[in-house]
Formats: structure tokens, C-alpha cells, sequence
DNA sequence: TTGACATATAACCAAAAGGTGTTATATTAT
DNA sequence: ATAATATAACACCTTTTGGTTATATGTCAA
């Protein structure tokens, strides 16, 4: 799980991470909060939100004892330019 | 290589599929001329084709001893529809 | 009819993906 | 000070992915 390992093409290809992505862009959220709305364990969640930050798509910034995460649909440009071509 | 149908954003998630699906974007073309623009074998891109045509993206036609692939970019729409929430 | 060609199929492999549970560390509330 | 909370960091496991090679089958050309 390196720096520039993961792309966006990549981080999205998970049903799990389409959803996290669909939560945020409602409101920030810490990592517990985000993994109530799984059948998955926290420390699974915090892994995909893991391949996330590293497509740039979401950032944590800590407050306090929780790990805030914030949305960045930035790259999600990408996978626009790229389907551009076919429509 | 299950028998469960490949999901379009997993389709998408790989760049060697990525690429396929640009050069019949051009032209339709049998699995040896495709294979041609990889440097991995046959079988490998035969694969990929197997996944693509699973999530419905391309077809494959009978001609003769040659099976000639034809881009659809049809699918690519729930991509487009997903993303479009993030605009 | 024989040989070359195009693809299919099968067995196999290493690495990555997606998950688990346990333990450690930092922070907050009592 | 202690207990509860939130996350991080491991170690570990199973399945999937992306690749290989070898062999079989069907088609075309000489």
C-alpha cells in the first residue's frame, strides 16, 4: 500500500469504495462513523479508505481521537476524460 | 475466471483492458492482432478479452479460424451515470 | 493430405486484494 | 488515575487477478 500504487480507475473498481465515496459527498466523516454503514470490519474500511487517499480521492485530517475524512472528487477527472472518448 | 459477470468498473480497472478497448475503438480486430500491441502472451489478452466481453463492452464474432472483437461502449454509460453525481 | 495458423482450454503460479483478529497508542470522560 | 474510545499497526488467511506454458481443436492453403 505505497504513495502512487493505486490509480482512480482502480480505487473505484470496488463496490465498498464507490459507497464510502457516495457517504462523503454528503459530509465529512470519521472512520467509525463511515464503517457503521458496512458488514464489514472498521479496520477493512480503513484499509479501502487507505487505497482511497492514495488515488487522492479522500483526505483525513485527525481531530482529537478520530481520523476526520473529507472527499476530493478531483482525480474522478480523469475517468471523465477517459470515457470522453467513447460517447 | 468465474462464471459471474464482470462488473464494468472492474472492466475499466485495468489498464491493459483500458488500452484494448481503445485500439477497437478504431477498428474491430481479431485476438492476434490485439495481441500484438502487448508484450504479454496471447492467452493473457485473450483473458482480458473474456473479462471485457463479460461486462458486455465488446463482442466476438466467428470468422473463419480468426474470432474478430468489436468494441461496445454501451456499458460505459453506468460509469458516466455514477460519475456524473460528482460534477 | 499435410502443414501452418488462430484460437480454446487446462494446469499451474506468484502476487495482490479483501478480509479477519489481536495488540498498541493516543485521547477523552468520569 | 482509570476506563472507555478511536485509530493504527501487525500478523495472518483465503480468494481473485494477471500472468505463464503446454496441449487440443478447428480452419485454411499448398
Amino acid at each position: 500500500m505505497s504513495a502512487v500504487k493505486h490509480d482512480v480507475f482502480q480505487a473505484i473498481a470496488d463496490p465498498t469504495r464507490r459507497e464510502v465515496l457516495r457517504l462523503l459527498a454528503n459530509e465529512e466523516l470519521p472512520i467509525s462513523k463511515i464503517s457503521d454503514h458496512f458488514p464489514i470490519s472498521r479496520t477493512a474500511v480503513a484499509k479501502h479508505l487507505h487505497i482511497l487517499s492514495e488515488a487522492q480521492l479522500v483526505t483525513g485530517k485527525r481531530v482529537g481521537r478520530e481520523k476526520i475524512y473529507t472527499l476530493h472528487p478531483e482525480p474522478l477527472t480523469e475517468v471523465q476524460q477517459w470515457l470522453s472518448y467513447y460517447e
